[in-house]
DNA sequence: AATGAATGAGACTTCATTCAT
DNA sequence: TATGAATGAAGTCTCATTCAT
């Protein structure tokens, strides 16, 4: 069984079996965007890849570990990209505009994962019931909204409030998108993000 | 069978039986809040109330009904107590401000409730995996915030802005409440409320 | 319990028991005519009779005093009816056409009876497996057959034949216009009753 | 799952496959004529199997279809079966003699399946409550004999008569072999064909 | 590396029956 | 007598997982 490789060092992982690993990904992705986490099976899973149930049984120990690498994969994906927008710019106020405009960008360019990720957030549970994912999966985005805030303050672009508070309500602003694509198919993206970056300006900006 | 009566208009229930569906659905908000909604069964929610599986199939026609029950009770509850604190306000932001605290403070004493809409959410689907449940659910809410932010725009307060851009922004920002309180348990809700409404205040008035 | 009373001599059933009972019977048959014994439950017959549940096991022991009583209703109401119809007759000849002309017109006015009977026939089973009803029950009119039949041999009326074998071919015959009804509704009863009447009279006779 | 082929056209079945279907549906037919169809239970069908019950499940989309499947094995096999003994016969009298030595054989060597088929006849239904199984699933077999009806008058055989109640009552009168049969274990079939077949030809033929 | 087959636990639901009122 | 409420067993079905090939 493959799980064992992964266990002792995830040394080795034949090219075959990293493509079957991500194609499974993939479709379970798909799967669970169209009919919800609670009814996606892995026979359903299976049948969207055109392959047996028992493949995904050997690639993955079980079907938390398939989940686990869906929720991964939505994870990191979206990272990297809003990072390496925000890199290049110079103010506070600069980098938050960034941030929200690649945050917006990749929600709208990656319907699917983030429609799971919210699917899965609540269902996904260890077996005594405590939830595998909460607010604390979001620490590291957090993390790095709450530095541009401080160093705002800090070069006295923006007033004082609670870096905390700000962060989180910046985060659920920006997935206010999520809800609002979901609902409204043609939502207009350039216009609900030129709204937002308006609204947090003033929100944090130093009053003169 | 329960479920006549409530077929041809659910003319009379009696004491008692009004009795057994409330204490059905409030240990059904607990299990669901502890252990999630996926690993929820009638079992569970019949062992939490000392009684047998049997007893929820009497008094409901099905776990559907019952969990259509408990999101209505979440829903219900919490709209009225906030209009009620709404409605003695004069001006826009102080009707913003009333609705900012009133949400907090109902989400403050309702953990459970809302724990627990949250979970559902996502996976209370139709047959074919439609959500029963979507933004559209949140649009009474979200036509009572719009309105008070209109009202504020043409009595001169606030400044032009999206409302239904601004309305979900709000809504959003303080469901952070419920992302953070589930994860840091003493969260400081006075502190968190101040900053919204500050936040919120800055976002809306019209700039002198 | 009423149960009791009918152990030990089923002596006194009081008058609005006997109604009750009675109806019941009654509600019993329309609903296993409509929707099939296999899909009957007492809560379907207590709807129908506008009573609750527990009027029923009230006044039966179980579903299977209930269900024996339909069967008896069934049996005995058609007997006497055919029975009073062929006394009058001399000949055996005329006691034969007498005996299918009186079937069929039972038949055709106790059509759920008939129904319920034949449906009620296979599915009704001790709790070991085996049928509490079989041919055996046919027997008693089975014996009255046999009995004109024999009384037409003697008489010189009829040719040799195995009195059993005619018997039970014809009561399979006239049964069939059971079958033909609850497929057609708009038999020509008539006409049939002629035809079989004509074709056991051709069956019988002695040859000239 | 199994479903799926079936579903695109039925076109491949693996031979286990076929194998562990045709092994169900024996097992099915022998517990539903030990124990009745009603009392039958995928649980005891599985029992009997030597497998557990998931196993039924997977070979077949749900109780239904297994049961579907046992009907149309007890009426595809007996309907060859006595064609191709029809089909040396030369004069009307002699097919319908063939067509009674047949039935009576098929019934004697296949027991089971037509006690099974009797059962299951009125409890088959769907969900609405209207029989799967009624007269008209006899159509074929009737239409059949019916044939040789006309056939016989037309060539001046036979007397004139409603073929269509001559068929019914022929089909009747041979099933009451089975009745009979399950009644009676000892049952002496050659003698009760003999007797069937004169009382036909009686019935039938036209009068010098 | 993959598959089909099988398993067994657990979910929801139905139902005859019992019981206190 | 009648009722509503409750019970617990049994039934069908789904599903993640395992295993031999």
């Amino acid at each position: 069984m493959r799980s064992e490789n992964e266990a002792d060092g995830q040394k080795k992982r034949s090219f075959i079996e990293t493509a079957r690993r991500a194609q499974i990904v993939a479709c379970a992705i798909e799967v669970i965007a169209e009919v919800g986490y609670a009814q996606t099976s892995l026979a359903l899973i299976a049948k969207r890849a055109g392959i047996s149930k028992g493949v995904i049984s050997y690639h993955f120990k079980g079907k938390d570990e398939l989940i686990q690498q869906v929720v991964d994969e939505a994870f990191t994906s979206g990272d990297a990209f809003v990072r390496s927008r925000i890199e290049g710019q110079m103010t506070a106020a600069a980098m938050l505009r960034a941030y929200i405009e690649a945050t917006v960008e990749f929600y709208r360019t990656h319907r699917a994962h983030m429609t799971v990720l919210l699917d899965i957030w609540s269902a996904f549970r260890h077996e005594d019931g405590r939830p595998k994912l909460d607010t604390t999966a979001n620490e590291p985005e957090m993390a790095a909204v709450e530095e541009i805030l401080r160093f705002g303050q800090l070069a006295g672009e923006f007033r004082e409030f609670s870096t905390r508070v700000m962060a989180v309500t910046l985060k659920q602003a920006v997935d206010g998108v999520l809800t609002q694509m979901a609902a409204y198919p043609d939502l207009d993206f350039d216009a609900y993000t030129r709204e937002l970056v308006t609204t947090f300006d003033l929100a944090t900006r130093k009053e003169r």
